[in-house]
DNA sequence: GACATATATGTGTGTTTTACATGTATTGAG
DNA sequence: CTCAATACATGTAAAACACACATATATGTC
């Protein structure tokens, strides 16, 4: 077990990483709606899409399982490619309409923190 | 004890609500930066900033005290105006400090965001 | 003056989300 | 054979957030 991490950074000061939370989720199906992939590439690709911050694999595994319960992708093994088995994820029309809704959520995102930057260079 | 309550929306579709993670804090330094202002009235005004989402009152004051214990905010309790004893909290030069980093990374958030809808849009 | 309502500050605890640690199996390089 | 990279996965701790409730002062009203 190792000790507990407080909300403080190592220099005494707080952590500052502004993230929109489960980023994770839209960029998955962002990445699966230009082109069905498996799970390692979508590892690798995320990046482009949320910054430095890799995002964990074990989530990553587990999300993907929970978006296909619910019918927003699909999957099967792909026994052609060598080497390791993979699975292959498509995203669903629903996954894809899902998606949609992400994108309309995190354009009001975008319009409330342009509000908020707004407001903090008024008054400098 | 409620029911367990999933990620599910009602109508069986997932909850989607992009919300920056942590935004009450800056949301709270920047009102404090405007003026000085005990918590209930902060709990008022969040909203001009966070838009509809009104932010826990409980979870509100427990982040002015943690912000306190920081040196990011300071206050003293209140006597002269009239009704229940109020507490009044004004933002520290460090405090202050801290809000300028939460607004840069705002921007690198910003431009994240940015560059998912412009890949959105690019093959839609 | 009893009572409801609004103001004001808090604590306790459950749920959800994210982070970290670890386990298993296959393949190719040396 | 051994090591590293690929690929998929589970277990659990910590952090962030939501919900419920406790306490106290003032104000209007019947």
């Amino acid at each position: 077990m190792r000790g507990p991490r407080s909300r403080r950074h190592h220099g005494g000061r707080w952590r500052v990483l502004a993230r929109v939370e489960r980023f994770a989720e839209p960029a998955l199906m962002l990445l699966l709606r230009e082109r069905p992939a498996h799970g390692y590439e979508l590892l690798e690709r995320l990046p482009e899409l949320t910054g430095e911050q890799r995002i964990e694999m074990g989530n990553l595994y587990r999300l993907l399982r929970a978006l296909e319960e619910e019918g927003l992708v699909s999957s099967e093994w792909d026994a052609s490619s060598p080497g390791p088995a993979k699975r292959r994820y498509s995203l669903t029309p629903a996954g894809s309409r899902l998606l949609d809704q992400w994108v309309d959520a995190l354009r009001q995102a975008q319009l409330r923190t342009e509000r908020f930057l707004a407001r903090y260079e008024e008054r400098r």
